[in-house]
DNA sequence: TATGAATGAGGCTTCATTCAT
DNA sequence: AATGAATGAAGCCTCATTCAT
C-alpha cells in the first residue's frame, strides 16, 4: 500500500519536473516570450492537458523556475555573503557565486530572437533578485562604501547580467569574476591586471 | 505622367512612415515578442494587405526601425567621441549621449511582462550596438586602457542597459551619467562623490 | 464480512445520493445543456473515476434525477387527481399541485443563458410529463370535456411551464393556481375575479 | 469599378446569410445551448476563420437570428393586431400569424436533446417577444379585459409555444388558432366546439 | 497599389473517459 | 469500490498571409 502510494507519488513529481526541465530548456532556446505552452508540452512526451494538472500556464511555469532555482542559488550566496569582510571579499564571493551558478546552467543553447535580445531565462533572473538583495544588504552592513544603492545594484545586475552572458558563451569563470571585481574595485584602471 | 509618379512615392513614403510609427509604439507598449502583425496593423488606418507591401514581417519593420533610430544616434555618439580626449570625457560622453537617447524615448507605458523584463525596443537595442562599437573604437585608440576589450564593452553595456532601465523609470540623466562614469574611472570608492 | 457488505452498501448509497444532490444543483444553477460531468464531480466531494461507478454519462444522471422526482411527485397528483370531481376541482388540484412543487425547487439561482430561456431542470420536466398524464387521463374519465386532447394537455403544459416561470421568479402560488383554474374554466372573460 | 465593388459586397452578404442559414439549422437540430461554432461552421463550406469575420460568438448570431426574424414577423403582427376590433378578433389575428409564422419555418428536424426540452430556436423566440407586447398593448387599449396583464402574456405565450410545437410536427395552422383563440375566449367549456 | 475577406494553421484550454494503484 | 493522473479529442479564438477586386 505504501509503496503504491509512494510511487504514485513519485510519477507525480517525475511528470512535473520533466515539464520543467523542457520548459527550462524551450525558454532559454526561444526566450519566454516567444515560447508557447504547446512548444513545453512538445519537448515532453506527455500529452497537452497534462500540463494543465501541473500548471496554469506558462506564467506558472516560469515562476516555478524561478522559485525553483532561487531555492538553489540563495544558499550559496548567503554563505558567500557571510564569508565577506571586505568589499573585495564580498564582490569576488558573489560574482563567483553567481557566474559559476550561471556556469552550471549553461547547456541550453542561445536565444533564436531576432537579435542580441536579454537572456531573460529563469535562472539567472531568479540569481539577479539575490543579487540585488544581497547588495543592498552589504551596503546597509557598511562593507560596501555606501553611494546611491539602487543604483549600484543595478550597475552590479547590469554586469553580472552581461558577463554572465559570456560565460553563457562559454568565457571563463574565474576571468570573469576577477574582471568584475576588479571593475567595482577601482574602475577601469583597476582592470588592466585582469 | 511625373506627377502621378511623384505623388505616388509621396503616398508610398507617408505609408512607410505610418507603419514604422504604429510598429515603434505597439513595440514599446507591448515589447517586440509579443507584438503581432495585427497589432501594428491595427494602430494604423492601413488594411493589413497594405503591410505586405512596405515590409514581409514583424522582423523587417524592426530591423527598420533599428536602423531608423540608427542613422539618428550615431551622429551624436560620434561627435561626443570625436570630442573626448581623456577617458573620463570618453565615458561621460558615451552614457551622456545614451542615457539622453533613452530618456527620449521614455513616453511609451511599461511592459506587461511578467517581471522585470525587458528593454527590448530598437530604439535602445540600436543604442547598444552604438555603444559597444564605440567602446571597442576607443579602445583601440588607447583612450581607455586596453584591459579585455569584449568584457569591458558587455559590461559598459550591462550598466548602461539597468542605469538606463532606471532612467526609463524616471530617474535622472545626469545623475545616472555621473555615476556611470565614476564607476568606470574609479570602481565603488569613487562612487561616494556621485 | 456481513458487517463490511453493509457498511459498503450504504456507502455506495450515500455516493450515489452525493452525486444526485451536486447533480441536481448544478443542473439548476448552469442548465442540463451546459453543466459538465467535471462540473457536478467538482461539487462533490468524490474523485473524478468514482461518477462513472454509478453513472454512465451526464444524461443517465439526468433520468435518475427524473425518475427520483417523478417519484416524489406522482403521489400528490394521483392524490389531487382522485379527489377532484369537477372540472374546477381537477384544473386547481393539477396546478396546485405542480406550481407548490415548483415553488419548493426554486432555491437555484437563475440561467446565465441569453435570454429568457429554460426551466429545463428535471424536476420540472418531471413535472410536465406528470401533468400530461393527468390532463389526458381525466379527459379519458369524463371530467373534462373532451375536446381535442392533445391540444388540451399541450396548453395546460404551456400556461403551466410560463406560470411556473413566475412562481420561480418569485410569483405566488395561489394567485397563479386561480388565475391558471379561471382561465382553462371561462377563458380570459373570467380572468377578471382573479 | 462598380461593378467589381458590388460583387464584393454580394459575397459577403451572401456569407453572412450562409452562416445564419447554417446557424439556424444547427439551432435547430441540436439547441442554442448544445450547439457549438464549430458546428455551425461545419455546417458551412467556409473555413473556421471566417465565422469570427462575421460574429464574435453563438450568442451574436443568435442575436441577428433573433433580430432577422423580428423583421419578418413584425409587420404582420402589427397588422393583426391593429385590424383587431374585439377580442376575438384580436386572439384570432395574433395565433394566425404566429401560427403561420412557425408553419412557414418548420423544415428542420427536432431537437436532439435528451427530452421533451423547450424549443428554444430563435424563430420562436422572436415571435414571443412580439406576442407578449401586442398582449400588453391589446389590454391597455381595453381590447382585452384587463386582468393580471403579465400572467395573461405569459399563458399566451405558452400556449402559442406548445401549440407552435405541435405545429411544427404537423399539426394544421387553422385548427391550432381556432382551439387556442376559443380557450382564450371562453375555456374550457368552449373548446367543444374547436 | 490599396483593400479587406478568406483561409487554415496553430495556440490555449477543458472535457469525458480510462486505468493503474 | 475509490482515487486521481494521463490522455487526446475537441472547443475556442487569433494570427500571418494570400488574393480577388
Amino acid at each position: 500500500m505504501e509503496a503504491k502510494a509512494t510511487r504514485r507519488e513519485l510519477t507525480k513529481t517525475q511528470n512535473r519536473e520533466t515539464i520543467l526541465a523542457a520548459a527550462r530548456q524551450v525558454f532559454a532556446e526561444m526566450g519566454f516570450a516567444t515560447a508557447t505552452v504547446r512548444d513545453i508540452i512538445r519537448a515532453t512526451p506527455l500529452a497537452s492537458g497534462t500540463f494543465y494538472n501541473y500548471f496554469k500556464s506558462k506564467e506558472e511555469v516560469y515562476q516555478a523556475l524561478r522559485d525553483e532555482q532561487a531555492l538553489r542559488l540563495r544558499p550559496r550566496l548567503r554563505e558567500a555573503r557571510l564569508a565577506a569582510t571586505t568589499a573585495q571579499g564580498f564582490f569576488q564571493a558573489s560574482f563567483a557565486a553567481f557566474f559559476a551558478f550561471v556556469a552550471e546552467n549553461r547547456e541550453g543553447k542561445v536565444q533564436a530572437a531576432p537579435d542580441p535580445f536579454r537572456m531573460d531565462s529563469p535562472e539567472v533572473l531568479a540569481g539577479f533578485a539575490e543579487l540585488k538583495e544581497d547588495i543592498t544588504a552589504a551596503m546597509a552592513r557598511g562593507l560596501i562604501p555606501e553611494a546611491d544603492s539602487g543604483s549600484l545594484a543595478a550597475a552590479v545586475v547590469g554586469v553580472a547580467f552581461e558577463l554572465g552572458g559570456r560565460i553563457k558563451a562559454g568565457a571563463d569563470v574565474d576571468q570573469m569574476t576577477r574582471f568584475a571585481t576588479d571593475l567595482f574595485l577601482g574602475g577601469v584602471p583597476a582592470l588592466v591586471r585582469s
